[in-house]
DNA sequence: CCTATTAGTACCACATTGTGATACTAATTC
DNA sequence: GAATTAGTATCACAATGTGGTACTAATAGG
């Protein structure tokens, strides 16, 4: 199954979209979390994820003006959907009913 | 931050009361996730959860008529609580208006 | 009492995932 | 062609997760 941060990354790329590039990806996840996310768990999840085939990810493309490295853009691939969807649901189920899981339970249903 | 297996482990705990220890535990994690929880996740993360202070755990105690070895039980600390939280929090924040769950709102209202 | 049955916990070596520090690269601007 | 800007890469290590196998304790039957 996916781990943690590794669900947060996808999530996060989906959001994103077409937006969705290592810098950009990080900034959610501090958003989301409150604030942590180091470069080295995201560059290496990145590649791990890949080889599992759950994202997939190109360099740079139709650049605008700006300085700055290539951007390593992210796509989910469906394969990646269906197990962040599979963690989804396995949160979502054990956390019915739950104290902290109740004021919110319009959010994460 | 906790890992996704800590997390199950704690919110099964806190649902299941006064009636959790080792197995209704392990019952609990397989029936959110679809059937996948191996006593060696189960005892060493109770072990690493107990020593890190967000649960709590005690032999036996008021035993009713049956055979069979003590359970052990677990009660969830309160920063136990506020790390499931946290956990919690995160999910739900970086999920939000990400196609996965946003079907699964609707399909349960 | 001793053996079987039942219900459950404990341990361990190994695989996978997560982290911080540090370095590197490429495009643009002056 | 040096400085600035925006971003990616890598590594050694720490923390988490897993499967398999062994163990333990209470009860029940004879």
């Amino acid at each position: 199954m996916l781990g943690e941060f590794e669900y947060l990354l996808i999530a996060a790329a989906v959001k994103l979209g077409d937006d969705a590039y290592g810098a950009t990806i990080k900034q959610e996840i501090e958003r989301a979390t409150g604030g942590r996310c180091s470069l080295g768990a995201l560059y290496t999840t990145l590649d791990r994820l890949e080889e599992k085939g759950l994202i997939r990810t190109r360099m740079g493309g139709a650049t605008p003006r700006r300085g700055g490295r290539s951007r390593r853009m992210v796509q989910v691939t469906r394969r990646g959907m269906q197990a962040a969807a599979g963690f989804y649901e396995a949160v979502a189920s054990v956390s019915r009913g739950v104290a902290w899981a109740v004021n919110r339970a319009e959010e994460l249903s």
